[in-house]
DNA sequence: GATGTAAGTGAAAATGTTTTTCATTTGAAA
DNA sequence: TTTCAAATGAAAAACATTTTCACTTACATC
């Protein structure tokens, strides 16, 4: 995973400004090994920059992930959460349906299928997602 | 495909009332090839049933997809949409990032990945979600 | 057919998330 | 320092979705 201090200079290089935001924000996610919707990331980073507003944190998320730097997903409340991006380029989720955990792997091989998919369709294939959903060991004791 | 004729006949043995405004909404669903959000299965639906509430379209939807005759997807601007599902249980999406068109697929292949991942995080699998995001023929000769 | 009743509906308000607007602030280059 | 475009925050707007509640309707029963 890239590091914060990484990010950072790569915002630098890239004639991003570093503001005390930003820096709160990024602190923010690489710390954190769950998904965060944005008013999570906003409690968390207000407690590194307590003036920071909700904009901020919308716009922040919104670079970052363009950048690569985070991923987006989407759960079935519709509504969108973040996190850092592995170092290996991409990765998916399982996600538990009783505790809402969400574990990430990051082996797939799906080229074959993508080739496929490709050959039948006649698209250019630029990315894939992958997610299963299932019931966690505990979740299982549980009930 | 299940027919929308299919469909009343089973909401009706489930108890479900046999409303205009249901069957507006399925006609709407089941005649249309594409995904489509809420508002779009309003405005279809209202050449149907001209008094239909945008309410009734949220709660028929609701249904439907909790009783599986249709399934749900997310897609990045953060709103819900809605198609048939196929008789083949479940399908998966092929998305072209420039016309935001969806291309369905059912065969999928993920059972030997599906296992592994069960094993190693020691989940009990109940479904998957494959997506592949790419540029369509017509959008690649576009520019 | 008429009737009773619970399920279903629509309008409006409430809720929650995300975006836009715009005046002000700030990082960093000169 | 000074300068200025980029970045920010507050407030409002824009959307999507849900809740509430009084009213309507499908349909089982008579």
């Amino acid at each position: 995973m890239v590091s914060s201090k990484e990010i950072i200079d790569i915002l630098k290089l890239r004639g991003y400004k570093l503001t005390r935001q930003r820096r709160a924000i990024l602190d923010t996610i690489t710390r954190s090994h769950s998904h965060l919707v944005p008013a999570e990331v906003y409690e968390k980073a207000k407690k590194r920059y307590p003036g920071i507003g909700l904009v901020t944190i919308y716009r922040t998320l919104e670079l970052l992930a363009r950048l690569g730097f985070i991923c987006e997903m989407h759960s079935d409340n519709s509504c969108r959460s973040y996190m850092m991006r592995r170092s290996t380029g991409h990765h998916h989720h399982l996600l538990c349906s009783s505790c809402h955990r969400v574990v990430d792997f990051t082996d797939c091989d799906l080229r074959q299928m993508e080739e496929r998919i490709a050959r039948q369709t006649d698209f250019k294939i630029d990315s894939h997602l992958v997610e299963f959903v299932g019931r966690c060991h505990d979740c299982r004791l549980k009930n």
